[in-house]
DNA sequence: ATATATTTGTGTGAACAACACGCATATTGC
DNA sequence: GCAATATGCGTGTTGTTCACACAAATATAT
């Protein structure tokens, strides 16, 4: 069997990050070709031999610097021929996460500008890349009800505040503080340190701490983890 | 940007039909390669400006003259560079159900032979098949619990035992027939017709239909729908 | 024709989880 | 010392899940 096939596969990546209360996605800024100035999703062609995994981390790594803290396939995007000017493109899109401590770019090749944008607040998207973070926006919602990926997103250690503030953030809607807290704890995945935070005004709190060995035992037990609040 | 890329693209189907209250996997006989008479999945390459929802459409047409009744992708292999012995191919997986009055399979081509096979008999499968098999398996179960496509394995009208018989055979466990019944009803999504169906012993049931349209309004509002028994 | 087997169809109470809500506690800043 | 701010805990109401038993309508065997 012979076969001529001239589509080209490629990669892409959507990194969600935690600051200043607001969930960011990472962008960079094309330098070369006709969609020069544009900003786009962390992605590239697949090399020869490479696998898609090995692939996507590779070019979070020329093109930000940065190693994610989770990652997971999201889509490949397809159905479209022409989402790609140049010529015929799949794209196998990852989803992916960083805990606030590596949020640190550098782009090392000169190539590229790579930036935080917060995740209302994006700029025109080079090809599809716009329906792409729609739908990584959805699983990242959808996920947190019923995996604790918030520990992805936030550094070892941090308030209950912080968690909570986390998931109203992610799925834009209050919660109630009391009812969270007690559900939170009751499933035994996150435990409290000895630690208090520094001081700002109010009573001091405690610092928290995921314990992944407690998690992985619930989730063996097929589906004990989940958050739906109204 | 030059790109020199010799990795191939493919699609591979999982289908999945319900007779004699069994889920069954349709495969395919290879009749050429070295991977001659070997069972293996649906699929194909995909030709150049083709899309990849069309690519696995045809497949399933030239192969087995089968159209499904429902389509989503499933995963996107591609992490293994020796999944084909040939030569590196990245696959991107769909699963699809057709429903019982839609099982007849008619391979045009000579080249192959199409066959349904229980899903807990299967035969020995080429490539990483085995592995993308289980994987839709599991998202066959998962999808039951918050999606009504027990209605896409069925005929259009059905008795309400073959639904609980059909939850039962994809779940692999015992549910309970009254809050089955109970729950399944309060949804509104299926209604009962004033048919019944040829006797066999017993008291004579009516034949149920599924409604999509108040499908469609309860799926608006996010998640109304859930099933999930012990 | 009568009894028995078979399958459909319905109802009710107990246990548990979700939800709404109020108040005490420990700090900072005035 | 008093207000403001944020953490930390408890309780009652409501709704959902789950376990469970019996009546109804037919076919089949005797």
């Amino acid at each position: 069997m012979k076969i001529e096939q001239t589509i080209k596969i490629a990669v892409d990546a959507i990194v969600f990050g935690y600051t200043n209360q607001t969930i960011h996605v990472l962008l960079i800024k094309q330098k070369l070709g006709q969609l020069k100035n544009q900003w786009a999703l962390v992605g590239g062609f697949v090399k020869n031999g490479e696998t898609l995994t090995k692939a996507v981390k590779r070019e979070l790594q020329e093109e930000a610097g940065i190693e994610v803290d989770y990652m997971e396939q999201l889509y490949t995007f397809g159905d479209d021929v022409n989402r790609d000017p140049r010529f015929q493109v799949i794209s196998v899109t990852y989803f992916a996460l960083v805990n606030s401590t590596n949020l640190t770019l550098t782009a090392d090749t000169d190539a590229e500008e790579a930036q935080w944008f917060p995740v209302n607040e994006l700029p025109e998207l080079a090809y599809d890349h716009k329906e792409i973070v729609q739908l990584a926006k959805e699983r990242l919602q959808r996920k947190l009800t019923y995996q604790p990926i918030g520990f992805d997103l936030l550094p070892t250690k941090f308030l209950f505040s912080d968690l909570e503030r986390l998931y109203c953030s992610i799925l834009e809607q209050e919660i109630d503080r009391r009812n969270f807290r007690k559900k939170m704890l009751s499933y035994g995945v996150i435990e409290e340190t000895e630690e208090y935070a520094p001081q700002k005004s109010g009573r001091p709190a405690k610092l928290f701490r995921f314990n992944k060995q407690k998690y992985m035992e619930l989730s063996m037990e097929s589906s004990g983890y989940k958050i739906d609040f109204v």
